[in-house]
DNA sequence: AGGCCTGATTATCAATCGATCATTTTTCAC
DNA sequence: GTGAAAAATGATCGATTGATAATCAGGCCT
C-alpha cells in the first residue's frame, strides 16, 4: 500500500480514475470506459463494505455484470482496487470548506461546530462507508491513522483553539494531547453512535441532530476546566511539555 | 453461529472447553488435553486478531506448534473455534460483581461509576481483545449486539437509574433511547479512545484514568437537563412513550 | 505382555482465490 | 467500409483454504 500517511486532503485528487493498466498510454480513458471504471469501485465499495478486504474479485465482477478478468484492465492487481475504495471513502466525502468555515468568526463557535458535525454526520453516517472505515482500521492502520490526523489538525484542534480565544484564555496555537482529550471524546462519542446505529443495527437515539447538539453542551461545559488544569506556564511561546 | 441475543451473562460458562469432537464420550478430557484446546483457543485469538477470522487454521497449528488436521480433533469446524474465541472476549472478561456494585448506594453514584470504569478499561483495553471485537461487530453482528445490550441494561440504565434517584427525579425504572444517550457518548467516547490508541497505535492522552474521570464530568453536567427533557408525565407508571 | 483408547501425524481432496494469456468482439477514426 | 486500437471473454494456472481419511505413537489398565 502506498504511502499516505503525513499529506494533507489537497495532495489528492478525489476518485480520478487511475489510468488503467496500460498507464502510458497517449489517449485519455474513453467517457463510457471511466464509467465503467467508477461501476467496478462501487460494486467493491459494496462487496468489500459487506464481507471486508478479502471479498473476492469474482463476486465484484458478478456484481457490475462482467467477467473477473476484465477487473485487471481497469486495476492491475487487488490491492490497486482496494485503493481505489478508500479514495472514495475518505476524499471524496471530505468537503474542503469544512475546516474554513470553522474559523469563521462572525459565527459563535457553538454554531460553528454544530453545523460541522450535522453535515459531517450526513455524509459520513452510513452502513457502507462505516464498515469500510471500520474494515480499513483494523486492516491497514496507515490510512485511518492519517486520517484521523486531519480530524484532529483541522477540526478538533480549531475547537480547542477557537474556543480558548472565545474564554479569553490566550491565542497559543499549541494544543496537547490531554487537552484535546476532550474534543476526541465528542467526536469518539458520535462515532460510536454511528457503529451501534449503521452497524450493530441496534436501537438508538433517533434524533442524531440532537446528540450532536446535547454532546456539544457537554462538551462546553468541561473544556474550560481542562484547559485551565494544562495551563502553559506564561513564558510566551516555550509550552510544549511533554504529558 | 448460535443465538445468543437474548441470554443473559449467567447463561454461559466461561470458556468451559467444549467436549471434543466426539462429542459424547463418558470419559472426560485429560488435563494436558483441556490444557491444549486453551492453546488453541489462545493461538486462534492471537492470529484472529491480527488478520480477521479469515486467517487461516494452519497459521493457528503453526503457534501452537502442532498439525492442522489436529485442530479438527478440538474443534470440528472452524465457526466452532471462532465461537470458541468468542467466549474468551466476551465472558471470560465479564464481572459478575460489575452490576451488583454499581447498586451499592453506600457509595455516591460517581465513585461507583468511576470504580467501574477503571476496571473495566483495564480489562478491555488491550490490542487483541479490542481488534477481535470490533471483528465481530463487523462480521457476526449478532454476538456484539447481544454485548451491547448487556452494557445498556446492566450499566448505562443503571447509571440513569441512580442518577435520577439521586437528583430526586423519581425512582421509575424505565429509560428511554433518548435518555440513554447521554450515557452511551461516554461509553463510546472511552471505546473511541481505545480504538486509537490500541488500534490504530494514535498518541492519545496517556492517563486513561484522567479521561474516565473528565467523561463522567461532562456526564452529570448534562445529564440532569436530558432526564427533564424527556421527564414524562406525572401519572404513577404510565410512561413508556414511544420516542 | 497385550489390548485399547486418546493424541497426533501424513497425505490428500475439492473449492476458491488472485492473476495471466490467448482470443474474440466492439468501437471509432479516416 | 475498413482497419487498428480498445474492450471484453474463455480457459486456465498455481497457491491457499477448510476439511476428511488412513495411519501411527504411546500411555494405562487388566
Amino acid at each position: 500500500m502506498t504511502d499516505l500517511s503525513d499529506r494533507d486532503v489537497k495532495d489528492f485528487v478525489p476518485l480520478e480514475p487511475k489510468r488503467s493498466t496500460v498507464g502510458d498510454r497517449k489517449k485519455p480513458m474513453r467517457e463510457a470506459s471511466e464509467q465503467r471504471a467508477r461501476d467496478i469501485v462501487s460494486a467493491a465499495a459494496e462487496h468489500f463494505s459487506e464481507v471486508g478486504f478479502g471479498g473476492s474479485t469474482r463476486e465484484i465482477a458478478k456484481r457490475v455484470g462482467v467477467t473477473q478478468p476484465l477487473l485487471y484492465r481497469y486495476f492491475p492487481t487487488k490491492d490497486d482496487l482496494i485503493e481505489a475504495v478508500y479514495r472514495g471513502v475518505y476524499l471524496e466525502r471530505w468537503k474542503p470548506n469544512w475546516d474554513v468555515d470553522l474559523k469563521d468568526r462572525s459565527l459563535p463557535i457553538r454554531e460553528r461546530f454544530e453545523t460541522f458535525y450535522r453535515d459531517y454526520a450526513q455524509v459520513t453516517f452510513a452502513p457502507i462507508p462505516l464498515r469500510l472505515s471500520y474494515y480499513a482500521g483494523l486492516r491497514d492502520t496507515d490510512i485511518n491513522q492519517w486520517y484521523n490526523h486531519l480530524i484532529e489538525e483541522l477540526i478538533l484542534k480549531q475547537l480547542v483553539r477557537e474556543h480558548r480565544v472565545e474564554l479569553g484564555m490566550g491565542d497559543e496555537t499549541y494544543v496537547s494531547a490531554a487537552e484535546l482529550e476532550p474534543a476526541w471524546q465528542i467526536h469518539g462519542g458520535l462515532m460510536h453512535y454511528g457503529w451501534r446505529k449503521h452497524i450493530l443495527n441496534l436501537r438508538v437515539a433517533p434524533d442524531v441532530n440532537q446528540v450532536i447538539s446535547d454532546n456539544l453542551d457537554m462538551y462546553f461545559s468541561v473544556a474550560e476546566r481542562v484547559y485551565a488544569r494544562h495551563k502553559r506556564i506564561n513564558e510566551p511561546d516555550k509550552g510544549h511539555e511533554q504529558n
